[in-house]
DNA sequence: TGAAGGATTTGT
DNA sequence: CAAATCCTTCAC
């Protein structure tokens, strides 16, 4: 048995193979690593996230199984990306049971590591580069291409187990016209990457 | 085959 | 507050 309970290491899939409501407060404070083809990496700190699942009407897969939302339905561990309004990505860890259409969007890092040669701006303009899920997409170089693919040690994306924050913020999720009740969006108290309507 | 609209960001 | 911009989905 291997229980996830001391937040280190590589998230395997049985780490993410539960609803998303309970997987989306988790992945606060992991480390998502994204891989380049040529060997660089950038390391990002979660600060924020978004649950979407069965029976959620702000869900890509409530209608139905789609050719862009079928990995949605596939095992715990999948990449889902899509792009919005015709110019922004958004990232998105599969949760759940095989066959149950359910994911998390990853919203806000905090940049921890850049590829070598990649010169950051200091301080203040630093803290939100990856503020939004659009940014955040863009700055690691995440697109279409990965979606279907696998969160994993050895892949362009994965995802480390890091120290539960000191504090976490529920409330609604954002720039939905449905389910817009639903507390589904987590982040971390006290960030600076939050994107915007941080309340 | 066409049209409407979107889990965003940025600048006016 | 509106533009940018293109893919997905649904209607006809």
């Amino acid at each position: 048995m291997t229980e996830v309970v001391d937040r280190e290491g590589a998230i395997a899939p049985a780490g993410l193979a539960r609803p998303a409501p309970e997987v989306a407060p988790d992945l606060l404070g992991c480390t998502l690593v994204r891989r380049l083809p040529n060997g660089q990496q950038w390391r990002g700190r979660i600060v924020e996230t978004e649950a979407y699942g069965p029976g959620d009407p702000a869900c890509h897969a409530y209608r139905r199984r789609t050719p862009r939302n079928r990995v949605m339905f596939g095992p715990a561990g999948g990449v889902y990306v899509y792009l919005i309004y015709g110019i922004h990505h958004c990232l998105n860890v599969v949760t759940d049971q095989d066959g149950v259409p359910s994911a998390v969007l990853i919203r806000a890092l905090e940049v921890l590591d850049a590829p070598a040669g990649v010169g950051l701006p200091l301080g203040k303009r630093r803290d939100r580069l990856a503020a939004g899920p659009g940014k955040l997409c863009r700055l690691f170089e995440i697109d279409r291409t990965l979606s279907e693919t696998h969160f994993d040690p050895t892949a362009p994306l994965s995802l480390e187990w890091g120290p539960t924050p000191d504090a976490i913020t529920q409330t609604t999720r954002i720039g939905l016209t449905q389910g817009v009740d639903t507390p589904w969006r987590w982040y971390v108290t006290t960030s600076p990457a939050v994107s915007k309507y941080a309340s």
